[in-house]
DNA sequence: CTGAAAGCGCTTACAG
DNA sequence: CTGAAAGCGCTTACAG
């Protein structure tokens, strides 16, 4: 596909200036080289004549600054994970930075795609909102600075990462769930191939387990983390539950919403008949979800150490893992 | 700053493979001219070998295929927008291209800035969800195909633009909620500078005088498009009211969860105390708003839409507006 | 079918 | 301080 781009090239500025292209460029660009104040006036005007804006492409092809990162987000439907990328951006395009966006759809084939469309744009670096394992992502690592937030990856485990400590949270949850709830309680755990819903799986089930309350196998079932999958599991759970649940704890917030359907088409009422617990705090409960307890992953952090941490791996530094603070959230 | 980019370039291929960079490019791309098979089978194992990619840059500097699009989104909180752009995104990707993303946070100034990046990286394309008007916007789209979806731009009525009829939508609408209430309604409609805001007000307050029930001055304010606004003006609003209102009618889904929230701290039911209309239908409401009544716009066909437009744009040919179908969603 | 060369728009040593 | 030239990685007429 062809644009129709402005054809005002730099040629065209020298020209209009009455000087060489290599005064245009000193004159635009500060530290480059000395430009006598007479020349800067010249140019400064043929530019604003002109209207010329200097071609990225260009810039970026000389080898200098090709300050554009990829994005890549698992699934476009959690709106955690979006806040975290909108967060991203923000501070990237503040910092004259772009971001290009993709969606990998947990997906590990789709995830390679984007990551050959990645490395063949040359990005500057890549930050993986809860990334798979996929062959391109260990190659792209070795030559580009790559992120991953919220998820580890098991077989690259020196990857910079950028998360919390998901088994302490899912196990400070389980405490407080115990406390709250004297009834049976059923878990709807996400995919056992994360990382991150494997931590919490096993945080809430030892901690449940060391109190002798553990949660018995049909009590438990994994979901994909999704509201429809969340909602499809609660669907099969309470069919065969004999009695009520009186918490239902979740993966995440995404299937925590689809655990709600199920209860309002029950008739239950959330929390006085069943409380449900999730996992993320979705910025929008506040709003919506009144009725959620969760643990808050905190998402402005997750983008303000992110992009810290990107900034350091351009300039070739290195970077330590941050594990940041959570906090339970109990709504009544 | 600086990526450490993989350094095979088509020049090290055509070395390994013992052939001239020309048949390199012939070779990787199809119909750019012939080359035998053995030259092809040569390069090919050569790229394999290497583990090559061509490099995006080069080519697009030499003036094919840019194929990057960017988008412009007006808030980062609204999840019907987030849905739209992640469904322009999926489209895009399929097609090879990638997208750029920038957030304009309803100001002038930055969608600005962002439109100036967008020059100089010589984009494709630019979709623009809910765009202001502002002095690069005019100038850009003179240069660069730009579409406009879900509002338009007084001073720029030829834009392509996606959208809906949102005056007739909001008198639909305007049309159930009488049917259904009987009391005071009030109505928290959106900035009247944007024309979607102003066509939605205009529809609702037609159609509520046209049957004699205009509401009274006192019942009606304006917002900004976000939650926190949308609670405000339903704390001033229920402040003054002598009489809860049956129903609120609001500018946008987000206003509409703002005003919500303020209901359940006033201990009101809704909606069998009060009920609230909507606009947009965000895709959550199915899940987490099961009280909201709202206009379903169909941001799918919007996604489609628009993609299918810009390719024409992109080609030299022109497009039409697509004013699409809504529904009016009443849930109970 | 194939290669040498020009050129996309820029920056940066290199001379002067 | 300034300009001519090289070169980033590619594609595409142009000859052969």
């Amino acid at each position: 596909m062809k644009s129709k781009a402005p054809k005002v090239s730099i040629k065209d500025v020298a020209q209009a200036a009455g000087v060489s292209i290599a005064s245009v460029s000193r004159a635009m660009n500060e530290g480059t080289g000395n430009v006598s104040e007479a020349t800067r006036q010249k140019v400064e005007k043929a530019i604003a004549e002109l209207n010329y804006r200097p071609n990225w492409i260009g810039k970026a092809l000389r080898g200098h600054s090709n300050n554009t990162f990829a994005m890549i987000i698992s699934s476009i439907q959690n709106n955690f994970f979006s806040a975290v990328a909108w967060e991203i951006e923000r501070r990237l395009n503040d910092e004259g930075a772009a971001m290009l966006l993709f969606n990998s759809n947990e997906n590990m084939q789709l995830q390679d795609r984007c990551l050959e469309e990645i490395r063949s744009r040359q990005v500057a670096g890549v930050f993986m909102l809860c990334a798979v394992d996929s062959p391109n992502l260990k190659e792209l690592a070795e030559h580009t600075p790559v992120i991953l937030i919220n998820r580890q990856i098991d077989d690259l485990p020196d990857l910079p990462f950028v998360g919390i400590d998901d088994r302490s949270a899912a196990s400070e949850l389980a405490k407080a769930i115990m406390r709250e709830n004297d009834g049976p309680i059923a878990l709807i755990h996400g995919p056992q191939t994360s990382n991150t819903s494997r931590a919490r799986l096993d945080g809430f089930r030892s901690e449940f387990e060391r109190e002798g309350r553990a949660i018995l196998p049909e009590n438990m079932i994994e979901a994909e983390l999704s509201m429809e999958s969340g909602y499809a599991c609660a669907v099969h759970l309470m069919n065969t539950a004999k009695t009520p649940y009186s918490a239902i704890v979740c993966g995440n917030d995404q299937i925590a919403y689809g655990a709600y359907r199920r209860c309002r088409e029950l008739g239950l009422n959330v929390p006085q008949d069943t409380a449900i617990y999730g996992f993320d705090d979705n910025p929008l409960n506040h709003w919506l979800a009144p009725w959620l307890n969760t643990v808050s992953v905190p998402h402005v952090r997750y983008a303000e150490e992110a992009v810290e941490r990107m900034k350091r791996l351009v300039n070739g530094q290195t970077v330590e893992n941050a594990i940041l603070p959570y906090d339970i959230i109990l709504r009544r």
